[in-house]
DNA sequence: CAGATCGGTATACCGGAGTATACCTGATAA
DNA sequence: TTATCAGGTATACTCCGGTATACCGATCTG
């Protein structure tokens, strides 16, 4: 049946699709990354401040590879005690949908969690 | 300054949702195996077919964790080459957004990988 | 002078997510 | 009889993402 085969083929396109996108910012920390960037941190210690438990080890590797995909840019002054600043591109902004549809769900389940443990 | 205590707490509140949304279904197989059944599939066998790659331990296990977390629901039946049933829950459901957006990201993304190596 | 700040790098290490492979049951088909 | 199917489990292993810790240069602060 070829209506089959097109929706098998349909299927694994998006399978691929989103392979892509967890490729491109899925790890631990790309995201989280990502959305603090999205509220305004643009330096290296307001980043590493807003996100407890990151190294800066971790933090620069991240950013990096973040540069590195087109989803940053860095510009680095050279001033006495060193200075950094990253910002988002605007292609990177197309991502913003997501991560916000990402808070939204990780805000209603927690409450749902906590709900549940009052009846269950 | 009250309005920076503010900020900075919901940038920190932001980060929790996203980092509970990555705790449950952000693993390299969690959100694929999630796309699959969004599509219709609901046998183990074809799950495991729409995944390339993926073996049947780590999909079992996934499937486990998916199941703990009240995503999906398993129903076996005692037939003979044996049978079983995975179902999004419908509260499983409340993820479809996200995932519909990071599928539509991945798919455009490739598109620029493409188109950017013939300028670039 | 010691100590702090900023934005990192160097080195060494570890845990656990994911892999590979073989095997199981119980019925049915060739 | 042997093989096949679905839906797994058991055991052993590997790899690398992330951690821990120390250190750097240049400046300014007390």
């Amino acid at each position: 049946m070829k209506a089959i085969e097109n929706r098998t083929a349909r299927c694994k396109q998006n399978d691929l699709a989103l392979q892509d996108t967890i490729y491109a910012i899925g790890s631990k920390w790309k995201m989280r990354i990502f959305r603090s960037m999205c509220f305004g941190n643009i330096r290296f210690a307001e980043i590493e401040k807003s996100l407890t438990g990151i190294t800066k080890r971790t933090l620069s590797k991240e950013l990096k590879e973040l540069e590195v995909n087109q989803l940053i840019t860095r510009k680095a002054y050279p001033d006495q005690p060193s200075k950094a600043e990253y910002k988002l591109t605007s292609y990177a902004r197309t991502l913003i949908p997501m991560i916000n549809e990402m808070v939204r769900w990780g805000t209603e389940h927690r409450q749902m969690i906590i709900k549940g443990q009052k009846t269950a």
